[in-house]
DNA sequence: TATATACATTTGTATATACAACAGTTGTAG
DNA sequence: CTACAACTGTTGTATATACAAATGTATATA
C-alpha cells in the first residue's frame, strides 16, 4: 500500500519523507507480527532477541554490556530485562569473580528448549513476512537499508 | 554496517531474517534520531505525529477513531496521547453532538505555530538519513517496503 | 598509599504502551 | 417502544522504556 493513502493525504511528500514514514510503518507491522507469535509464549521482542544472544555464546557467559550492544533496539534497562528471564528460569546471573563490576549472564537448558520450541514460528514468520519479494529484491532491500544505516548512525 | 557483524554472529542467517532485522535495526536508527530532534520540544515522535495528523485536517475536527488510525505506529491509548497535547495546549477536545460517542479534536493555533517551528528540523533530519541513496534507489526503496507491506499486512 | 577517574551495573522516577474491563451512546430487530 | 448488540471512547493495571542518579569495583596517577 503506498503510504500517501495510510496516511490519507493528497499532498505530494518529499521522497526523503516517504522513505522514512515507509520504515517506520512497516516496523510496526513486522514488530507486530512477532509479537504476536511470541505473544502465547509470555516473551516479549526484546526478552527472545536476548535468549538468542545468550544462546549465541555458545555457553560462554555474557556480560550485561555485551548483552546490551548486540540488541537490535537498544533499550535503556537490560538489568530489568534480564531478571526478568531469570524470573522465568531462562537465564541465570552472578557475579563475575575475575571483576566484580561485571556480572556473567548465561542461558539455562530450560531457557534453550524454550528457544527451540519458537525458533521456528519466527523463522517461518519472517520468511512470510518477505516472500513477496524476489531473491534479488530482498537482496536489493537489505543493501538500501544498509546504506543507510552507513551514514545515518 | 552488516548485521552480521552488527549481530557479532557469523553464521550465515537466512535472508528473510536479514531483512528483518535489518528494518528492526534501521528502525531504531531512526526513531532515535527523530527522538533526539524532538525532545528539546519536549514532545514524543506519537504526539508529533498527531499534530500533524490534525493539522491536515484544515480546520475540520477529528474523532479520535480517526487520528488513531492516521498514527505511523498504532499504539494503544489515544485518549492519554491526546490528553498530554490538551495539557501542552496544543489540541481542544469537545463531546461531538451529533454523536455523542464521539469528540471533536482539533488543533489549537498554539499547536499550529509549534508544528511550525519544528517541520523544518524534521524534514532536515529525514533528508539527513536518506542521503546516502540515491533518487533510484529512494524509489526502490519504498517500493520494496510497500511490497512488504502488501502482503504483511 | 591515597585519591581521583573510569567502568559496569542497579535503582528511582517519569512516561509510554499493551491489554482488558468498563461506561455511555446509538442503531436496529422484533 | 424495548431490548440487545455494536460502536466510541475512557479507565485500571501491568509492563516496558528513557533517563539520570546512585552504588560498588577497578585502574591510574601523584
Amino acid at each position: 500500500m503506498k503510504i500517501e493513502s495510510i496516511l490519507k493525504t493528497s499532498s505530494n511528500l518529499p521522497l526523503s519523507k516517504k522513505v522514512v514514514v515507509n520504515i517506520l510503518y512497516t516496523y510496526g507491522i513486522i514488530n507486530g507480527k512477532l509479537n504476536d507469535v511470541l505473544k502465547p509464549f509470555d516473551v516479549s521482542i526484546q526478552q527472545f532477541n536476548v535468549l538468542r544472544i545468550l544462546r549465541g555464546q555458545n555457553g560462554n557467559p555474557a556480560s550485561l554490556s555485551i548483552v546490551q550492544e548486540r540488541m537490535i533496539n537498544k533499550m535503556s534497562n537490560t538489568t530489568r530485562l534480564i531478571d526478568k528471564l531469570i524470573k522465568k528460569k531462562y537465564v541465570e546471573k552472578e557475579i563475575n569473580e575475575k571483576n566484580k563490576r561485571k556480572v556473567n549472564i548465561i542461558i539455562t537448558s530450560q531457557g534453550i528448549d524454550f528457544l527451540s520450541k519458537i525458533d521456528y514460528l519466527i523463522d517461518s514468520t519472517e520468511q512470510d513476512i518477505v516472500k513477496s519479494l524476489t531473491k534479488d529484491e530482498t537482496l536489493e532491500l537489505i543493501r538500501l537499508l544498509g546504506k543507510i544505516r552507513l551514514i545515518a548512525n
